[in-house]
DNA sequence: GTGAAAGCGCTAACAG
DNA sequence: CTGTTAGCGCTTTCAC
């Protein structure tokens, strides 16, 4: 791979003058300018970032940490940081770290490795003590989808515990009297969170939670069907489920229809996140709007901004809201 | 940030020594080894990749080139190339461009000015002259769905053909005989490569192609919701269509129940591609399975030799699979 | 075992 | 306008 100094001495020109014009940067002559870019052509010429970044200090790189691609979530998530990344003529660097404190501080240390100047940390492992060290190390580094208190403004998250309150109501308010709860098996705050807003609305109506109403699986489809299963074999009555997130829902509708329920007028199914595929489930869901791709996007401009060494104490909490569809309906007849 | 001359001085030693225990690579006294560990973790030292890269002239990163995260398909591509990174220990370096010839070259050069040693490329619209130029100044590039025979070798791609020719017979062995096709809008090979499979193979049950019964919109699932709207809107009878993604197929699924159109019984539709969603829609997804995953990783595999200079000449030809679900069924009687 | 020194490709003063 | 030069942080001979 041909070099700066290779394009300097093709074109006769000290290397300062080609670095001059490929940052197009100071004044060149016409003249100059025009042989050295013909030079480059000529001679396939591509700048080394490697060494560009080492000089300047500053990789322009976005970098992401994500648990996973293949769930559409996180990669709606990587996506709207890809977007901001693309405006400022930026690359993704993506780390992925599986849910564990230890993958995700290894998915994190990469991107500092790589002098990643702004990122955006999805992290539900690493305790907050820790993250708080890093935050005060890198200055670009913003929190997506989790909220510590001593750096709210680096935080862009989602209140979680009103989404749970949001569940709750709607569901009552079709007269549900008792309603299930399918969980991420995950140690994490996000199913807990949901489900505390969701029970603490419950007395309203008069109604309880019951711990045997709840199944825990792993958060994607095949968990939803699972979830739906064991619930089913409980044999306790509901006529409603609050499900943690879009993908179990509709492996529980698969299961429910499966098994000869009909959804949502045998059982009302709310999902949580609003993935664009919620849209075209039959039945339609009806979910939770978990506007994630937005929120990539602020936590990235805020990332860039902070690098810079901008900063603004503003909060960045999002609410989720109602997607009314098909998937819910008046409660059946209680059994 | 710490650099290995703050450890070197720390640690009084020279920083040859702190590379040593860094890259844990030559004899380093056990004694020296702990101290200069002690002093990296003391003041918090990560070493830099860039300077790593430069002088190596290694990158240790895998490029991904992709148009998109959003679409399933694509993510799951990333995610194949990801995991095979992480197994070797290196990082992903996502690259998006849109679908046009020179949005995809500007999403390589990217990643040569990163210097990356490894790179899987998706794209369609670069002229395979230029591709073959590129390949051949880049040994680790290999081409993930295209196939340019002459270096045939360094792609890995799906027979489109065949596929068209599978769902053609497969509808066909239901009676099937007016058949609509949803197409992508995008003038790549795919769509029409694999609707020349499909045409070929009518005349084997004296049926015909139309090219009325043709609809063209975004591979995706708006896109399938319009198509089957156009399609319905002709007025013209179908008793099944072959849809050109799973994603259109289900936008077109959701498009044609609105309309009281039941699937399968009314109206069959087969998809392509298999995403993970195909499995949980309803009715579910008749579909060509695409390996696209086990592909991907074969091409991170295969790109991963190549940079390191190993060669073989075998073809890495996939062909896609027949995946019956419950989203076709024997025609209905025709109208 | 350990250190000195050269240099990877580039940018950014500083001269002229 | 253009060239010289000093590093950026690190690896890697080559001595000792």
């Amino acid at each position: 791979m041909s070099t700066i100094k290779d394009v300097a001495r093709a074109a006769r020109v000290s290397i300062a003058t080609v670095s001059r014009v490929v940052n197009n940067d100071a004044k060149v002559s016409d003249k100059t300018r025009a042989s050295v870019l013909k030079v480059m052509a000529d001679i396939g010429y591509t700048p080394n970032a490697n060494a560009r970044a080492l000089v300047t200090q500053k990789s322009s790189t976005i970098g992401v940490v994500i648990p996973d691609l293949t769930d559409p979530f996180f990669a709606s998530l990587a996506n709207g940081v890809d977007q901001v990344a693309r405006q400022h003529h930026m690359q993704l660097l993506l780390s992925t770290g599986q849910i564990s404190a230890e993958s995700e501080l290894q998915a994190i240390n990469v991107l500092i490795e790589r002098r990643c100047d702004v990122m955006v940390v999805h992290s539900k492992k690493i305790k907050a003590e820790v993250l708080l060290k890093l935050a005060e190390k890198i200055p670009g580094l913003v929190l997506i989808d989790r909220y510590i208190a001593a750096i709210a403004h680096r935080c862009v998250w989602l209140d979680n515990e009103e989404g749970g309150r949001i569940a709750a109501r709607h569901l009552m308010s079709l007269s549900h009297q008792h309603i299930a709860y399918i969980s991420s098996k995950y140690e994490i705050d996000d199913p807990l969170t949901r489900l505390k807003g969701f029970t603490e609305q419950l007395p309203q109506q008069h109604l309880t939670s019951s711990p045997d109403l709840i199944a825990y699986e792993e958060p994607n489809l095949r968990g939803g069907e699972i979830a739906a299963q064991k619930l089913l074999a409980k044999g306790l009555p509901f006529t409603a489920i609050f499900v943690y997130n879009d993908a179990m829902a509709i492996g529980a509708i698969s299961t429910l229809e499966d098994n000869g329920f009909k959804v949502p007028s045998d059982i009302s199914i709310i999902g949580f996140d609003d993935v664009l595929f919620s849209r075209y489930s039959r039945p339609k869901l009806t979910t939770l709007r978990y506007p994630i791709e937005q929120m990539a996007k602020k936590a990235a401009l805020l990332a860039l901004q902070l690098s810079k060494g901008e900063v603004s104490d503003e909060e960045h909490k999002y609410i989720p809201n109602l997607v009314k569809r098909e998937s819910t309906a008046i409660a059946a007849t209680t059994k």
